[in-house]
RNA sequence: GCAGUUGUAGCUCAGUUGGUUAGAGCGCCGGAUUGUGGCUCCGGAGGUCGGUGGUUCAAAUCCACCCAACUGUACCA
């Protein structure tokens, strides 16, 4: 049987862990986005962008193996057969960047950037492999001082976004300090780096798992809702009890991160930032691998409800910390640098949950429809939207196909439009247009259940002169301006 | 990676012990109505039933393998 011959047709699909983004999500990232820049300024930091490829060394990871040269990133070849690599996060660029201009900076160097980062990883609920990230970093400050102004940005940006005192929560860790916990429990030295690792990851879950989830992955092990099991690290009765006892705050060690610490919270006392904006908190873990000092993380502590009704605390926007280290990779000297990163992408879903984001909603255009079809009459259409915009006001011509008058409505209609024009041979001769409120008309339609009288109402119409177009298009559109439809 | 669940129209789904041409609602397009958004009525387009192989007179349905998505977990520089 000769099946009959289909053309290719591709399925249209987004590449998994990848969004579209539309109007309103761009306008009010913008507006976000706006809001950050400016407390940044205001601090002294300068803006400084850098591409979306780097070198894959340069973003310290090793070569790709040849059969799974995208684990983790996303990379290719260059014609000369370098590696390159998407950047995953916007830290490791700037180290670069520092590194290969470092003659013609001035340090302390304190620069931000805004820029869209990638993962090739398996995407999650509110997790993407394309997500926007917002810096801030000062590098050659070698002192804590530098890391205290940092978490009290951070503050100051949560205020500036509308998050109410109380509704976040800066944390504040020092590496150095966990590092210390893991000696006191006898896991010093090579032979226990692994096990560290799962303890730290272990203490990094508490928000997840609370503190009975802890002290089965630092013990023996946790199963999952699935029935899956995850393997402990192992510690004894009394280890699982220090550790407890130390992130739950009821343990101190005296070490140079606990005075760091001390140090920070002097300054953060100082400049009046109180427990219920900046606080200590030994279970703050963060990024395993290369900070070396002091960490902090960026909380929201408001409840939301997710996809399936349940309530859960909306957790980490953002973090940072000392990385002294990465700068050296290139150069060899050590240069102390710190900073953070604002999660914007997920800071957004926060700022929508807070209903932050609905007031400067913008206004659909002004629909001038089409009623005649000849070439003079759509010249003198056009010339009524240029009138409107040269007004300053939103407008457009309606641009599908004109032959049915009720679609042109219809579609104005489903953009939320404010008000359609109207003007065929009748007005036209009368040297008037007709504006119809949209959003009045909807209301008066309400009530009509005929099919002729619903024609036949032409509901929150009016008939002006030509002349009066502009000015009585801004009387109507007055009565919607700030946000309301 | 590991574990669980699920794959049928653009979307949400139904499809009986295997049985004729695979259905519904919503959405889309056209018409009633080429000058008025909604409602209503009529008509239409749209399907590799996730894929491949097998069992059978006969498979969306049963079996095997594969693929994908979702959820949890692990990893996350």
């Amino acid at each position: 049987m000769a099946k009959k011959q289909k053309k290719f047709r591709p399925k249209a699909r987004l590449p998994r862990g990848f969004v579209d983004r539309i109007g309103d999500d761009i306008r009010a990232t913008d507006e976000m986005i706006g809001k950050i820049r400016e407390v940044y300024e205001r601090y002294g930091f300068d803006p400084i962008e850098t591409p979306m490829f780097e070198y894959t060394d340069a973003l310290g990871k090793f070569l790709p193996d040849s059969d799974r040269p995208n684990e983790g990133v996303f990379s290719l070849t260059d014609d000369d057969d370098q590696w390159m690599s998407l950047r995953y996060d916007l830290t490791a660029p700037l180290a670069r960047h520092v590194a290969e201009s470092y003659q013609h900076l001035n340090l302390p160097y304190r620069t931000y950037r805004a820029g869209y980062v990638f993962r090739n990883e398996k995407p999650g609920p509110g997790r993407f492999r394309q997500f926007m990230q917002f810096d801030a970093d000062t590098v050659g400050a070698p002192g804590v001082q530098a890391d205290a102004e940092m978490c009290m940005m951070m503050a100051d940006t949560m205020e500036a976004l509308g998050i109410r005192r109380g509704d976040y929560v800066i944390r504040v860790n020092n590496r150095k300090v966990l590092d210390g916990v893991l000696e006191a429990i006898g896991l010093a030295g090579d032979s226990h780096a692994a096990q560290r690792l799962t303890v730290l990851r272990a203490i990094d879950k508490l928000d997840k798992f609370g503190i009975d989830g802890v002290s089965e992955l630092l013990g023996k092990g946790r199963m999952d809702e699935s029935g899956d099991f995850t393997k402990g690290a192992g510690l004894d009765t009394d280890g699982v009890a220090r550790v407890i006892g130390y992130i739950s705050g009821s343990e101190k060690l005296a070490n140079d991160g606990q005075r760091e610490l001390d140090t920070m919270a002097a300054i953060f006392k100082a400049c009046e930032y109180g427990d219920e904006r900046i606080k200590i908190d030994p279970s703050c873990v963060r990024g395993l691998e290369y900070y070396t000092g002091p960490v902090f993380e960026a909380e929201l502590l408001f409840d939301v409800t997710n996809e399936k009704g349940q309530t859960v605390q909306f957790g980490s926007v953002g973090g940072g910390g000392r990385y002294d280290g990465l700068v050296q990779r290139f150069m060899g000297q050590p240069v102390p640098a710190t900073g953070f990163s604002i999660g914007v992408s997920r800071l957004m879903t926060a700022l929508k949950n807070l209903g932050k984001l609905e007031s400067g909603r913008l206004l659909a255009p002004v629909v001038v429809c089409v009623m005649d079809r000849d070439v003079e009459s759509l010249g003198r259409y056009q010339n009524m939207v240029q009138q409107l915009r040269n007004a300053g006001i939103r407008a457009e011509m309606f641009q599908g196909n004109p032959k049915n008058f009720g679609k042109q409505l219809q579609y104005a209609d489903r953009r939320n439009c404010p008000v359609a024009i109207i003007q065929g041979a009748d007005e036209r001769q009368a040297g008037e247009v007709q504006i119809k409120d949209l959003f009045e008309g909807k209301q008066i339609s309400e009530n009509i259940t005929s099919r002729q009288e619903w024609t036949e109402t032409r509901a929150a119409q009016i008939s002006v002169p030509e002349a009066d177009l502009v000015s009585e298009v801004k009387k109507v559109l007055s009565r919607y301006e700030n946000g309301e439809s």
